[in-house]
RNA sequence: GCUCCUGUGGUGUAGUCCGGCUAAGCAUACUGCCCUCUCAAGGCAGUGAUCCCGGGUUCAAAUCCCGGCGGGAGCACCA
């Protein structure tokens, strides 16, 4: 009888074929635009099974499509990478190896595995539909030789373009002669107007990917269909294979990621930018108050599988407020802002530590018997009740309506009577706080996505630096944006 | 339409390959209690899954086989 070990697993599944030291994973983002919560949880994964098999990272920029690619993405997604706190061992981009992808482009021609294919897009597209295939498909190598130097100086784009010779009546539509290279004439953000011939995606990842030495690559699930092409590629060019595998795509519900649903938002001024606390961006999400080892833990807690899942922001939230808490400074904040007198006041300044259970200071808070309050907790009180400001004392209310009054019954802490925060009147601080909700409600966009609120709270919210987080107390986490805005993390 | 992938409590997952040790672990959410000068964090407890459905194999199935059904994705000269 064999025992199985069947132990309990903690993070990642182990990668098949992995060896200690042999295992180099990749990261290739295409520089098209500002790195989001998907980014993040494929460059973690990558980096995670690195690190798992003590190997290496390779930051692979896919930029072969000039149409789209932009120098600032390559530095936002740099940024992104570092704030996360993934790190890379080698950073490369797919146009800086253009020369080998002609080569490898020239051995499949040779060989007989590509044409050169001239007819239009719907042609091509009505052919791959109906499994036909077109006239161009029988040329010959000279035909081909011919037809592939032209396009890198007579062919205008679109009129010429590198297939892949595979099955036209193949099920999986991938296969039916996919394109491999075609001409693109705009300047690409490197290598300006270098290159005109370029590869997609399908060609250029299975090259580099091999050339690179990658061992496992993985990806999302939707490009499942393209990993028969991926390896009968790599099989016609005689090349290594490295593993490939995917996992599910990570999107939060009413929280879209993808740039054709971003940018109109941005553009239309629906959102203030791509650093919108709204928004599932990287950027977004830091301004919001999340922490790089939240998101990595959450991301690890999803685990690497395909199902198609929603999981809830309140599972990050929670991540995140585990790690903020034990550094988040305390502070009073009063919304709806009531003025309450306590008249017989005799103090002038109390002394607050900044966390209930970690030493992060004190502060000290200037007081007249003059403070504010928020107005919903004013509504609960009544002539006679008894109430604790906070960290001050316990005062019986004499008076309620628009400027309470209040008198001073004791000091000692009492456990079993309400208790409030307040703003001293002697030097309060207005801010503005932002509150998120999702973007989208059934695809719609949720005008009301956004609330900014009015609050008062303790001069010393001014000597913190701008990104720290606060909590508030009874409110809840916000980050410090700015001297006159915080923005709300969680509760 | 065709093809591929996927289906474990409200949610996200572990376990599924190599059937029993678990009638299902963890996290989150929710509820209650404790702690606490916060409605946070922490501690404890609880609610909640006949493992999509129906057959079959087997002494034994979430796990293997067959058939359904639900969900998602792909079908670009984008990645």
């Amino acid at each position: 009888m064999i025992v199985k070990p069947k132990q309990e697993r903690t993070g990642l599944p182990p990668l098949e074929g992995a060896e200690q030291g042999h295992v180099i994973t990749r990261f290739p983002p295409e520089p098209n635009g500002y790195p989001h919560i998907g980014h993040a949880k494929a460059s973690i994964i990558d980096e995670e099974y690195a690190k798992m098999y003590g190997g290496k990272l390779i930051l692979r920029f896919d930029d072969t499509n000039p149409e789209k690619e932009r120098l600032e993405y390559y530095a936002a997604i740099k940024v992104g990478l570092d704030w996360l706190g993934v790190k890379y061992d080698l950073i490369k981009n797919t146009s800086d190896d253009m020369e080998i992808i002609y080569k490898k482009a020239r051995e499949l021609i040779d060989a007989g595995y590509v044409y050169v294919c001239t007819c239009d897009k719907e042609t091509i597209s009505k052919n791959r539909r109906e499994m036909i295939p077109c006239k161009c498909r029988a040329g010959n190598l000279d035909q081909n030789n011919m037809r592939w130097n032209k396009m890198f100086d007579k062919f205008k784009p679109g009129e010429a373009i590198v297939r892949f010779r595979g099955d036209m009546s193949s099920e999986n539509t991938v296969m039916r002669d996919p394109t491999l290279l075609r001409i693109i004439d705009e300047s690409h953000p490197i290598h300006k107007n270098k290159y005109r011939v370029w590869p997609n995606y399908d060609f250029a990842v299975a090259i580099e990917d091999s050339i690179d030495g990658i061992t496992h690559a993985f990806r999302t699930k939707e490009y499942e269909l393209r990993t028969e092409l991926y390896y009968t590629l790599l099989d016609k060019l005689g090349m290594r294979k490295p593993k490939m595998l995917e996992f599910s795509r990570l999107e939060f519900e009413g929280m879209p990621v993808s740039k054709r649903v971003l940018k109109p938002l941005v553009e239309e001024g629906k959102v203030s930018g791509f650093d919108d606390p709204r928004l599932p961006t990287l950027e977004g999400l830091r301004r919001r108050g999340i922490v790089p080892e939240a998101i990595r833990k959450f991301v690890l807690s999803l685990g690497f599988t395909k199902s198609d899942t929603m999981p809830p922001f309140e599972t990050l939230e929670s991540f995140n407020r585990k790690i903020i808490d034990p550094v988040s400074i305390r502070l009073f904040i009063v919304f709806d802002p009531v003025k309450l007198t306590v008249i017989n006041n005799n103090l002038t300044e109390i002394e607050i530590s900044n966390h209930p259970q970690n030493d992060m200071g004190k502060r000290r808070i200037k007081i007249d018997g003059n403070f504010y309050i928020s107005g919903s907790d004013t509504r609960t009180l009544k002539i006679g009740d008894e109430v604790r400001l906070l960290e001050l004392y316990n005062i019986r209310i004499t008076k309620t309506g628009p400027e309470m009054e209040g008198e001073v019954t004791d000091t000692n802490y009492k456990p079993d009577i309400p208790k409030i925060q307040w703003v001293s009147r002697k030097n309060p601080v207005n801010i503005e706080v932002l509150i998120s909700d999702v973007l989208f409600i059934n695809d719609q966009f949720n005008e009301n996505s956004l609330e900014v609120k009015q609050a008062i709270t303790e001069q010393h919210y001014l000597e913190l630096n701008v990104g720290v987080e606060i909590q508030f107390v009874r409110f809840g986490y916000c980050r410090k944006d700015s001297a006159n805005q915080a923005i709300y993390t969680h509760k």
